[in-house]
DNA sequence: ACCACGACCTGCACGC
DNA sequence: TGCGTGCAGGTCGTGG
């Protein structure tokens, strides 16, 4: 279920109980995600504790480790997740019986106190990989802009990445090289917030109001962890519903709707093939 | 450097 | 009931 407030949300779900837990099973049922799941991953994850979980931008970042490094192949490394747009990972503690595998359950990670993660995905767009170290350099992390809730997403940085970018701002909000994080559902929200229409040339925003939009974009997100995190007491034992319906949105899927600030009908169109939705009112 | 678009894959809601 | 169509939370790789 992810956008980043989504990831985050399992991420904190998870991090507490697993952490320091070691590897003690590795099971692939079905390899076939965005890339291949290694199929060497069992026998490098087996008997590796877990020693950091952390998140880069919508990415799920496992530190995994030996006690003993002897060979090369012992050294540390960085367990990746991605959760594509239908993937979730569950965590399932062991204390009450965990359930059988339901289809699109691809990958079962189990932990020495029994516990159980559980990665899965309908649509198998996510990832699983093996990243050696260090992590950071790996392609798919090593281009990334930077985190949302960093002090290097402001006004004077965007307004650098965005000057020569004739792209409209909301493409150019879910483009990952300039901040991490910013899906479709929150690219209309953090808009809306700003009052910034969609469809505005990047470039032709003042400085000003891309202030507004860092702090709208921290904002929308920050909303919706608050809300993921209400329901991880549930998350955590099954259930698995991340509060993800659970966010008042003011445009995102409301196209026809009146507009809950000012009563305009908002109007939905396409931009980069996914769904725009705007009050014609209150964003200019 | 930037931009537009197809590709990946399954499930679901819809109209006929 | 069944079938075709279009759409869905992401993002990588391509060709211009």
């Amino acid at each position: 279920m992810p956008e980043l407030p989504e990831v985050e949300t399992t991420l904190r779900g998870i991090a507490p109980h697993a952490l320091g837990q070691t590897i003690s099973e590795v099971r692939i049922y079905d390899s076939r995600l965005r890339w291949p799941v290694p199929g060497s991953l069992p026998a490098t994850l087996t008997g590796r504790a877990l020693t950091d979980l952390s998140r880069r931008s919508k990415y799920l970042l496992f530190r995994c480790e030996r006690a003993q490094v002897i060979r090369k192949s012992d050294h540390p490394g960085t367990l990746l997740v991605h959760l594509g747009m239908t993937g979730s990972l569950r965590y399932y503690s062991g204390s009450a019986a965990i359930p059988d595998r339901r289809p699109h359950d691809h990958v079962d990670i189990r932990l020495g106190s029994g516990a159980l993660l559980r990665y899965h995905d309908p649509r198998r767009f996510g990832a699983m990989l093996w990243l050696a170290d260090p992590a950071s350099g790996h392609p798919l992390l090593a281009a990334l802009g930077p985190e949302p809730f960093s002090p290097e997403f402001d006004a004077q940085s965007l307004r650098r990445k965005l000057r020569t970018r004739s792209a409209a701002i909301k493409l150019a909000l879910m483009d990952n090289h300039v901040v991490v994080g910013v899906g479709n559902i929150y690219a209309n929200e953090a808009l809306f917030r700003a009052g910034i229409r969609p469809t505005r040339a990047a470039s032709r925003i003042s400085l000003a109001r891309l202030g507004t939009l860092v702090d709208t974009v921290r904002a929308t997100l920050s909303d919706a962890i608050a809300k993921g995190g209400s329901t991880l007491r549930d998350f955590v034992d099954s259930n698995g519903e991340p509060g993800y319906f659970q966010l008042d949105y003011f445009v995102y899927g409301r196209g026809g709707l009146p507009c809950r600030v000012c009563g305009t009908t908002l109007r939905e169109i396409r931009q980069g093939g996914r769904a725009t939705t705007f009050c014609p009112r209150c964003q200019t």
